[in-house]
DNA sequence: CTGAAAGCGCTTACAG
DNA sequence: CTGAAAGCGCTTACAG
C-alpha cells in the first residue's frame, strides 16, 4: 500500500514478503524449490503490490526478449500499397497470433533497402519477407547470428541454410491455367510487374513452363515502372488474348477495368484469374481468384522460427493456395 | 577477424581499439565529447568487428526499449475475422511506418478479454485498440504508470486523461446519410451489430440522431451473436426499406447479396452504404463507403504517444473518414 | 527449502 | 579529451 512514484520491484516484493529476492524470483517463475505455502504467499504480496517484472532486466539477464523481429519493407509505388502491403499486414497479423502460443510477440521493424532496419530493439529471431538481391538484413543477421526465417526464396547465394516458408504458387499456377484452358483459353497472357522478386521471376517461369507443356502461345506483359496499370491492360488486351492472369490484385482489376470498358464480357468473352485475396461474401465480379494465404505464412514463419531458437532443426514449410473460381459463392 | 563463437561486445571493440568502453559508447551513440579522429577509429573498428549493440541491456540501462506495445484483440467470430481485423492490420501497419520516423519499432501483441496482454515484453508504451469495457488492459496501465493511447473512445469512467485517437465517424454518418436521403431514400435504416463497443453503440446514436433531425423514420436492425448477416439483412430488406446503411462490410456484403438474390436493383431501387475500405481500382458494386483511414489512425496513435513518452502534453486527435459514392471510380 | 552474491552488457555521472 | 566504477533489475549457479 506504499503510494510510493517509483515502480516496484523484485526488491520491494522481497522486503514485504520478509524473503531474499532469490525465493521471490523462484517463486514468480515457478523455478527452484520453494515451500507451496512461500510461493502462495509470494505471489499475494506480488499481486498486492501490483509487481510486473521489467522485461528488459529479464531479457538482459535470460539472453530472451521474446520478441520476434519481422522485418517489413515499405515503397512508395502504387501497386505495392495497394496489393504488398496489404499482404504483408496479414502476414504480420497471422505471425502475431502464432506468436502468443508460443510466449512471444512480434515486432513490425520497417527496413529500408538500403540501410536495411531502421531501428534496433530487442529481439530473438527475425522474420524477412520476400527477400530482395543483396539483402542488407539477411548478411546482416548472418553476421551477428540472428536466427531468421524467409518468406520466399532468397534470392542471394549462400543462404541455402535459412529456413523458408513460401506459397505454394507452383500448385496454384497450374491449377488457375487448368482452370483457364478448360474454359476455353487459347490465347493465354499474364500480366506481370517490372520488379524481379523471387514471387514474380517464378511465375513468370510457371507460365511460360505451362504453356510450352501444353503447346499454347504465352503472351507476356509487363507493366513497366510508373506505367498505368490500365494502360498496360488495355495494350494487353489489344493484342487479341482470351485469358489473363495477373500477378496481383492491382493489375487484375485493372483488367476488369479495361475489359469494362471496352464492353468485353467477363468470363465470357475474355477470362480474367489474379493472385489475390477475396472477401468470400463479396459479390462476384467475373473473375477468379487465387489466394495466397498470408496469415498461414505469417503463422508457419513463427512456428519455423520458434523451432529454430529452440535448438531444433527448422524444415522449409510450403503453404497451399486456394483457387476461388469466378462467380458468386454461396452467402451465408 | 577474431572467429570467435561469442557475440562482440563494447568490450571487445574497446580491447581492439585500444580505449575504454567509456569512449566507445560515447564516440558510438554521440554523446560526450570524443576526438574527431577518436570517433572516426572506434566507428571503424566497430564495423570491422561487426559490432551490435545488445538492445536488451540498452533498454534496462536507459529505461527505453524504443518499442511500442499495440494490444489487438483477437476473436473467433465471423465479422470480426473479416473485418475488424482488416482494420487492426491497417493500425499496426500504419504505426509501424510511422514509428520508425521516431526511431520506435511497434510490437502486436495479442490480448484476451479475460487475461489482458498475453505476453510480457519490454514497451514503452502502449496503444490499445477500441477499448471495452473494464478494459484490464487499460487497468494495467495505469496501475504500473504505462503510457498509454487510445483508438476509440474509452468505454470505462476515470479514463478520461487518456489520450485518444478517434475517426470522426460523427461528421462521415452526416455524410452518408445526407447522400442516401438525396438519393431520394425515405425509410433509411441501419445494419448494425449485437456487440455494445463505443464504434457501435455511437454509430446507432448518430443514425437516431439524424433520422431525428431529418424527420424520417429510422429502422435498426442487430445482427444477433451467431445469426447470418444474410439473413439479417434479408429480413431487413423485407420490412420495406430503401436505404440502408451497415456497420461493416461483412454486413454491407450481405446486403449485396441479399438484394442480389431477390433482383433488387442497387443503387436504383435500393441504396446501400458500408463503413468498409473499398480498392480504388475495383469494379463498382453498387454500394457507397465510408471509408475510415486506419493506416492515419495509427500514425496518429504513435505520434500522440511518442509525445506522451518525450513529456510533451498529449492532445486527442479525431482523423476524418472518407466518403466514396457508388459507381465505377475514374479507373487510372 | 532459503539466501548472499555474481553478472548479463550496456550508459553515465564523476574524477582526472 | 579519456577512464575507472557504479548500477539498471533481474536470474541463477552455489553454498548452506
Amino acid at each position: 500500500m506504499a503510494t510510493s512514484r517509483k515502480r516496484v520491484g523484485i526488491r520491494d516484493v522481497a522486503a514485504a514478503a520478509g524473503l531474499s529476492i532469490t525465493t521471490v524470483s523462484w517463486a514468480l517463475n515457478g523455478k527452484g524449490e520453494v515451500a507451496p505455502g512461500t510461493r502462495e504467499r509470494v505471489q499475494r504480496v506480488a499481486r498486492e503490490l501490483g509487481y510486473q517484472p521489467n522485461e528488459a532486466a529479464r531479457a538482459l539477464r535470460t539472453g530472451r526478449s521474446r520478441i520476434l523481429g519481422i522485418a517489413v519493407a515499405h515503397r512508395e509505388s502504387g501497386p505495392w500499397e495497394q496489393t504488398y502491403l496489404p499482404y504483408y499486414r496479414s502476414v504480420v497479423a497471422g505471425a502475431a497470433i502464432e506468436a502468443v502460443e508460443h510466449g512471444h510477440a512480434v515486432a513490425a521493424i520497417p527496413v529500408s533497402q538500403a540501410r536495411g532496419l531502421e531501428v534496433q530493439v530487442p529481439c530473438d529471431g527475425l522474420i524477412v519477407i520476400d527477400p530482395v538481391r543483396d539483402d542488407p538484413i539477411l548478411a546482416g543477421c548472418r553476421r551477428r547470428g540472428i536466427p531468421v526465417v524467409v518468406d520466399g526464396r532468397p534470392l542471394d547465394e549462400g543462404f541455402g541454410d535459412v529456413p523458408v516458408v513460401e506459397s505454394d504458387i507452383a500448385t496454384g499456377m497450374r491449377t488457375v491455367l487448368d482452370h483457364l484452358r478448360a474454359a476455353g483459353a487459347e490465347r493465354p497472357a499474364l500480366l506481370t510487374g517490372a520488379e524481379r522478386d523471387a514471387y514474380t521471376i517464378d511465375t513468370e517461369r510457371l507460365f511460360h513452363n505451362w504453356c510450352r507443356r501444353n503447346d499454347l502461345p504465352g503472351t507476356v506483359r509487363r507493366v513497366r515502372a510508373g506505367e498505368s496499370p490500365v494502360a498496360a491492360a488495355e495494350s494487353l488486351l489489344d493484342r487479341g488474348v482470351d485469358a489473363v492472369h495477373a500477378l496481383n490484385e492491382t493489375y487484375g482489376n485493372a483488367l476488369l477495368a479495361a475489359a469494362g470498358d471496352r464492353g468485353v464480357e467477363v468470363p465470357d468473352r475474355l477470362r480474367i484469374t489474379m493472385m489475390g485475396e477475396r472477401d468470400p461474401l463479396a459479390p462476384g465480379n467475373g473473375a477468379g481468384y487465387l489466394s495466397l494465404d498470408p496469415v498461414a505464412i505469417g503463422a508457419a514463419c513463427v512456428r519455423v522460427l520458434v523451432a529454430h531458437l529452440n535448438g531444433r532443426r527448422p524444415e522449409n514449410v510450403t503453404v497451399p493456395c486456394r483457387f476461388i473460381p469466378p462467380g458468386r459463392t454461396p452467402a451465408g
